[in-house]
DNA sequence: TTTATAAAGGATATAAATCTCTTTTAATAT
DNA sequence: ATATTAAAAGAGATTTATATCCTTTATAAA
């Protein structure tokens, strides 16, 4: 994975909500048992991006969470990057540090071209459009 | 980067060692200056690349480090897999649990090939190769 | 007014990164 | 020979960040 767990969980969690049916609210607690994730920590992480605005949080009996628009129409590197900080940083993957586009090390290039598919892959499709097209293969597993 | 400080470290001291003329010893805290490094990090660093066989080492006055036939014929990613353990793990970058081969996610098919390029990024040239390349570029650079 | 829920703030655990101090070793100067 | 010096080796203390857990408080519904 190229993220920390925090932005790891935080995404499991928003695609789970994702492929709820509309306008249902989610316990955290189950979100936790559902995806596998450490219950407390998952609580805390739901806090954070209720703050952000990308879940609804609703108090007491019968409450629980649901996905915003605003993370329907992110992107998993949106979110990610708001929860835990920057993605992948810029260095090469040498880690060279006269390494840069004026003095390239044999491997610059091609690590500069991956890097930038990798921010491609998981910025160009929303939240919402990921979980669509995920949910018919996951029917299809039961 | 994609990897720990520890192997982006090890990376910097190797390919560092690998540019010197052959034979000559190296202090650790030359490296530590000139690559920029924390010193009393660098040896231990240093100090476990010893016990792979990676550098030799040699006490006393005059001592120092200097590269070995091993690491020079060994790829990027042994390197650091030996010293900080295994690189990007097979996870796919959405971190669903369900998704695999059978019942792959939307971006699982493009993240597995953007990660076997990665890998062969750093595994299908040698420390030395690579330090070789790039001296020319860094004498351009001066 | 009881109960189920999230919010909030700490407390603890774990791991990575960094620094400090002592010991061992080897070369050099006396 | 012996003392001094310069280096790595090794043990471990400290710091920082991440991850995890726990306890209390606020809130809404029954």
């Amino acid at each position: 994975m190229i993220y920390t767990k925090t932005g790891e969980y935080a995404i499991r969690a928003i695609l789970f909500l994702a492929r709820q049916p509309k306008e249902a609210l989610i316990m955290s607690s189950e979100i936790a048992e559902k995806e596998d994730i450490p219950t407390h920590y998952l609580a805390k992480i739901l806090q954070r991006m209720a703050k952000y605005g990308y879940v609804d949080s609703f108090k007491g009996r019968g409450g629980g969470f649901k996905i915003t628009e605003l993370a329907k129409k992110s992107s998993i590197l949106e979110i990610v990057e708001r929860v835990e900080g920057p993605v992948i940083n810029l260095k090469c993957v040498t880690g060279l540090k006269e390494c840069d586009e004026e003095n390239p090390c044999p491997l610059h290039e091609e690590w500069a071209e991956l890097r930038n598919r990798i921010y491609n892959l998981i910025s160009s499709r929303t939240v919402q459009e990921v979980a669509e097209q995920y949910t018919p293969t996951l029917q299809k597993a039961k």
